[in-house]
DNA sequence: ATATCTATTATGTATAGACATATCGATCAT
DNA sequence: ATGATCGATATGTCTATACATAATAGATAT
């Protein structure tokens, strides 16, 4: 265990433990450092991983903050279906429900809206179930290979994700009651709830794609684990 | 704008743009040192921020190479609800519904079977509309003060976030079909969605409080925003 | 061919020192 | 009182250097 991970261990405790309060300012870098009898660096590297948790804030001539937690954050990953379905151990299947050129009533902000685009639905099975219902919209100006590619074989969520970079995302993640087009695809009733996941991505300013994914509600859920321990 | 910075951004443009595409090595730091002008300490500054971000990976001997992207992670941060109410521009209300000793369905795990528990249910209100039902199990090992706290007046969410530490989370998101005491509190139907989030807290391996907050799918929904670029 | 050792190599940790910069507080002028 | 100025201070950036360590690739022995 090299020093740095030491500090950090004890420094979380404190913090945990409440030796180090809620709003209360920790010593600074310098009384530390001689405290536990290492360089300066060595604090800052420990500190730097409190500050990425939100433990501390630290501002200039301020110091050392211990955070007033106000909110709960963790990091939320979507894996890609297929392997998100493999890893349960069940039986990937996957189907092309169409594929035509033009708009579709997904783009609700009017992003892609003046983009020649291409409109994709299909559909993602986990042993023959209906897992994901996928509707997308991908902007050729971004993306021009896509208008000649064959999504029969490969999803364009993981034809996408491998060839095409982007810099932000937005995803919106809610619950709905299943339209006529989700209840057919998922096989289930009409309002039954659906957990939906909604992501558009961009590349600098231009939009790339906008999708929507649709998954029974008692096939799907998002789980994250946090600890402040490693 | 700093040295670390200006090299994280021409990397971060090196990898979007595909110059150094995805799976290949990047040059190592010794090299970018070189050409960047600078220390290998601010090559590794730049470095870190692009670990982050899960941009690339590191390994010793093998060198840096740009992420295969399998997965979307984005951060998910959960307010307290009577922030988001407010934050919103919509009134906050808050009603205690009970608060019992003793156990719950809640606990399906079992992890708080042996414990001595409190039992809480309460509602918050976003402009009079019911907008969370609040179902709560807290362990009154882990939390004395609960025992004789009356959370008429302040939910037991921002009471607990301020006073009580944890060092592990896990969250669960999924949308369910409204039960009779979801819908009878908040005001639906049986049946509709209902976006749920659950939340099992603990210090160390004490099992602190386990949340289920489930609300009206037309009220809520999460969104998530990551920009590569700062 | 297979296994084991060994040298190499890129990243990781740690140190020490110099300087930059935001910002808090006190002092001073209006 | 109010506002401007300025020194003190804690964090932030950057450099240079030394050594540690994991992992690979190649040499060697079985």
């Amino acid at each position: 265990m090299h020093a740095y991970e030491k500090i950090r261990a004890e420094m979380l405790h404190r913090i945990t433990r409440q030796i180090w309060p809620a709003g209360s300012n920790l010593p600074h870098e310098e009384q530390l450092a001689a405290e536990f009898g290492v360089a300066r660096g060595t604090i800052r590297r420990a500190m730097a991983d409190l500050v990425q948790q939100g433990l501390v804030e630290r501002r200039r001539k301020a110091g050392t903050r211990v955070t007033a937690r106000s909110a709960h954050s963790s990091t939320l990953t979507i894996p890609i279906v297929r392997n998100e379905i493999i890893a349960s151990g069940a039986q990937y299947g996957y189907k092309l429900l169409a594929a035509e050129k033009g708009g579709s009533a997904l783009d609700m902000t009017g992003d892609f809206k003046d983009a020649p685009l291409l409109h994709i639905c299909c559909l993602h099975l986990s042993d023959g179930r209906p897992y994901q219902f996928e509707d997308r919209l991908i902007n050729l100006d971004a993306v021009p290979d896509a208008a000649d590619h064959d999504f029969n074989g490969m999803s364009p969520n993981e034809w996408l994700v491998e060839k095409v970079p982007y810099s932000a995302v937005r995803t919106i993640l809610r619950a709905e009651a299943a339209d006529s087009a989700q209840a057919r695809y998922l096989k289930i009733r009409k309002g039954s709830p659906v957990f939906v996941i909604e992501r558009q991505t961009r590349l600098d300013i231009l939009p790339v794609t906008l999708v929507k994914m649709s998954h029974p509600s008692d096939l799907f859920s998002i789980t994250t684990q946090t600890s402040l321990f490693d």
